[in-house]
RNA sequence: UGUCUUGUGGUGUAAUGGUAGCACAACAGUUUUUGGUACUGUUUGUCCUGGUUCGAGUCCGGGCAAGACAACCA
């Protein structure tokens, strides 16, 4: 009991985000009754990516802490771009995330109110039908510093407002002949009160849900705050380029909604990593023109593509976790990705052997026809993962990289005359190698010391150096696939005017065929690894029985390289 | 020459008028049957300039810089 005492106070308190900060005030002045809700209100229009993740964990987790719920909505108020294939996809890679809504609805599930609220408007002067060319009405918006000019068609009657939006809504009017406008102030400083376009005719396209029911869909501005309304949603939290809309969102729910509640916009700052492109755009660029082999290709920052890749959900949430919240506009180092997986794969992935550039090291002291069988600790972060066996022989294969015919002083891996430890097994000494006739090594001799067998006292000797291995006669092919950063310019956004296949890494997919021991043979689609020594990796979904793929989530860290490069 | 927003080590993020801290990165070292992990240490920071205050990264004024906004996209 007495034990108790300490330390309950030296627990520090985690630092509140902006966003908790403005909850809790709100929390605190019991505005809209005390009650927490947000959203997740992706268009699907593609695959989600590390960005969206951020803002899910931003929707779901404020939402959680708050004892308040999240809805997923579906943004779908563009059927020329949107598509049924997203709306699978985005829910299956918010589930892998962890997290699961509340309630799932679809900007299309308020078409009927929304039209109804156009109608409203227009009886209540507050919008009007124009017949100008979207041209026109480019011209006549001014430019953010110079006002605007009216539509000639901005004052007409109520009545032939009411009849013209009836026949846009009808399909008697062709795409794009007339559009619905708000009537608000073509000479605000904030470009979107210019009379913005509420509702377009969209007759092209049929919705992936409504079908060919709606001729007009509303635009965002006028979609997305009244769904907000209609939903009950309290935090509407969204990226910092919605910042200017916020007027207008409040605006338009000021225009038709009671006093009794009220969303409320907050904007954070999108994520940006280095060397990635987020934008939706480019990435459907790289999938259509065939540079990745498709939104999950492990190269992508989709989270698919980052699933495929060998990230956990773990690893992303804590990544979030570490970049935060803020209204900075700034650009993350794609190393505090890496550290997040390495750090999470480190604790949990089973440790094998693979070489993945094989030469072939003969013992030759050890007989001909002799095996054991040696014990592989699965993982010393977490002795209760237990272990697994491996079977040793005369003949193995080690990395080439782990043999230097001559070798500097710092080196501690096999070269002529000194020790190393083969890990898990005995402390050899190499004796010589073999070279074919352009100087390249062969074979590496060396004599193995029976009496250093893993477990025997000896074993205990100091040796600088341990290497991996596999067994020649046992071991296994496997496809291994490596993966390096897409692009070779660290700030994509900073190169406006560079087109970005200029700025594509041409060796970021190198593909080889590793020697793996045989106990992989069983290892199933997106099961983790750490093969020792190299790095985290994970069997791809191409993997099939008898013939193994896998990835390269990250490499290990690897300070020879870096005293190889002082 | 508009409106809105943002400036804290190389990167990101804390400090809510009271000792500028943390993570990553970098560097040096200890441990190690992974040149991994773990641990220790080091380097580097409040955009500038006035003011308020006993005290300013924080509040106020003026600069400077960066970003967003001119789609019948979201």
């Amino acid at each position: 009991m007495e034990e108790q005492i300490a330390n309950t106070s030296e627990v520090k308190e985690e630092s509140k985000n902006f966003i908790e900060q403005f909850v809790e005030e709100d929390l605190r002045e019991n505005k809209n009754g005390g009650r927490i809700q947000t959203r997740f209100p992706p268009e699907p229009n593609g695959y989600l990516h590390i960005g969206h993740a951020k803002a899910i964990c931003l929707d779901f987790g404020i939402a959680k802490k708050y004892g308040g719920i999240c809805n997923l909505r579906f943004d779908d108020t563009n059927p020329v771009k949107e598509d049924v294939e997203y709306v699978d996809s985005i829910q299956e890679d918010i589930k892998w995330l962890g997290f699961q809504w509340a309630g799932i609805y679809y900007a299309s599930d308020y078409f009927e109110q929304l039209h109804e609220l156009a109608i409203r408007f227009i009886k209540e002067g507050k919008a009007y039908v124009d017949e100008q060319t979207a041209e026109e009405i480019a011209s006549q918006k001014g430019t953010p510093t110079i006002p605007g000019t009216e539509s000639p068609f901005r004052n007409r009657p109520i009545e032939e407002n009411l009849k013209l939006f009836e026949q846009m809504s009808s399909g008697e009017i062709p795409d794009g002949k007339m559009v619905l406008r708000a009537k608000i102030d073509m000479s605000s400083p904030n470009m979107h009160f210019r009379d913005p376009i509420i509702y377009r005719i969209i007759t092209s396209h049929p919705h992936h849900r409504t079908g060919n029911k709606w001729k007009v869909y509303p635009m965002y501005d006028f979609a997305h705050g009244q769904s907000d309304y209609f939903e009950g949603v309290t935090h509407s939290l969204c990226t910092l380029e919605f910042e200017v809309h916020r007027p207008l969102y409040n605006w338009f729910i000021d225009q038709f909604a009671g006093t009794d509640y009220r969303p409320r916009q907050i904007e954070f700052n999108r994520l940006n990593i280095t060397y990635t492109v987020m934008s939706k755009r480019k990435m459907l660029q790289l999938v259509n023109e065939g540079i990745v082999r498709g939104w999950d290709d492990p190269r992508m920052p989709t989270i698919c593509g980052l699933r495929r890749r060998g990230y956990t959900p773990a690893s992303i949430h804590n990544f979030i976790k570490t970049i935060g919240y803020t209204k900075y506009d700034g650009l993350i180092d794609v190393s505090l990705l890496e550290h997040a997986v390495r750090d999470d794969l480190n604790a949990n992935a089973t440790r094998v052997s693979a070489v993945l550039d094989p030469i072939r090291l003969v013992l030759t002291n050890y007989p001909e026809n002799q095996e054991e069988t040696m014990v592989a600790i699965n993982n010393p972060e977490r002795e209760e993962d237990g272990t697994h066996e491996i079977q040793f022989s005369r003949e193995l294969y080690i990395e080439r990289d782990d043999f230097m015919e001559e070798a500097p002083k710092k080196y501690f891996r096999l070269t002529p005359g000194k020790e190393v430890r083969l890990k898990n097994a005995y402390i050899i000494r190499c004796t010589g190698c073999d070279k074919d006739t352009e100087g390249n090594i062969t074979t590496v001799y060396a004599e193995y010391d029976p009496l250093t067998r893993s477990g025997m006292p000896d074993s205990n000797r100091k040796v600088k150096g341990t290497i991996h291995w596999v067994s020649v006669r046992h071991a296994i092919d496997a496809e291994v696939r490596l993966y390096d950063r897409l692009f070779v310019v660290e700030n994509l956004q900073e190169e406006k005017d560079r087109d970005f296949h200029e700025m594509l890494n041409p060796n970021s997919l190198t593909v080889t065929t590793a020697k793996v021991e045989p106990w992989l043979s069983h290892a199933k689609p997106l099961d983790h690894f750490q093969f020792q020594r190299i790095g985290y990796f994970n069997v791809d979904p191409d993997s099939k029985p008898g013939a193994l793929v896998f990835n390269r989530t990250v490499s290990l860290k690897d300070s020879w390289q870096k005293e190889l490069k002082k």
